[in-house]
DNA sequence: TGCCTCCTATCGGATCTCTATAGGGATAAT
DNA sequence: ATTATCCCTATAGAGATCCGATAGGAGGCA
């Protein structure tokens, strides 16, 4: 396990907050642990992160939520994926597309 | 031409000065230029992101500096990579590796 | 001298992520 | 019933970084 410990990329997040929830709607908790799924472990996200950034989201409208009840029979809030916020997912994917092309580029296609 | 306006990856500004000086040793805005080159336009890194950045470097010991005087025989400042800040582009080139790889992974390796 | 260009440099603001911590609520144990 | 414990949400404070705007020195040229 190599968690990468220091700062995440800069709207990296965001990218990879909207992919999780590709799958379905789910809880705070639920999302961290997918995001640390579908990356193979690489990328941890902590409360202090994850909440803020899924404020800032629904604030912009990307994504929506509702209370519920977890799998544990706990009082956990549930997001899902709005319209825009797939839409955002799109753009960003593009986004990620053109950084990651430049930046092989720059590191010599290797 | 559509350089990325908005913010650059956090940590990958870096890299990209790093890079740029494998060619060998310029002034800022020598660098700058070469990032844009090497990334095919895609990154546009302006003064005010710049030179806090080559400043910062320096202080870590991963370049160095010296007065000299531009093609155009103006009053220049130049930076060269130093054996610590070879060491440092290894390292952030695999951490890169590393990410791009996580995020492709999340991505659907599409 | 006056003007333009090149190059370095700094300041304030805005954004983002991290560490650390708080606290409600359900379940289980003694 | 009370205590402990885990799950989940949430916030505060700090630190780092990037950006836009701007300043200013210095050479070339008329």
């Amino acid at each position: 396990m190599s968690p990468e410990p220091t700062s995440l990329l800069q709207g990296t997040l965001d990218l990879l907050i909207l992919k999780s929830l590709i799958a379905g709607e789910m809880h705070g908790l639920g999302v961290s642990r997918r995001i640390q799924q579908i990356t193979g472990g690489t990328f941890v996200v902590k409360p202090g992160s994850l909440f803020p950034a899924l404020h800032r989201m629904e604030e912009e409208g990307w994504i929506s939520s509702f209370w519920g009840a977890s799998e544990n029979n706990r009082r956990a809030k549930y997001y899902r994926l709005s319209k825009a916020g797939l839409r955002q997912l799109e753009a960003e994917t593009k986004r990620w597309g053109r950084i990651s092309w430049a930046i092989a580029q720059a590191l010599g296609v290797s």
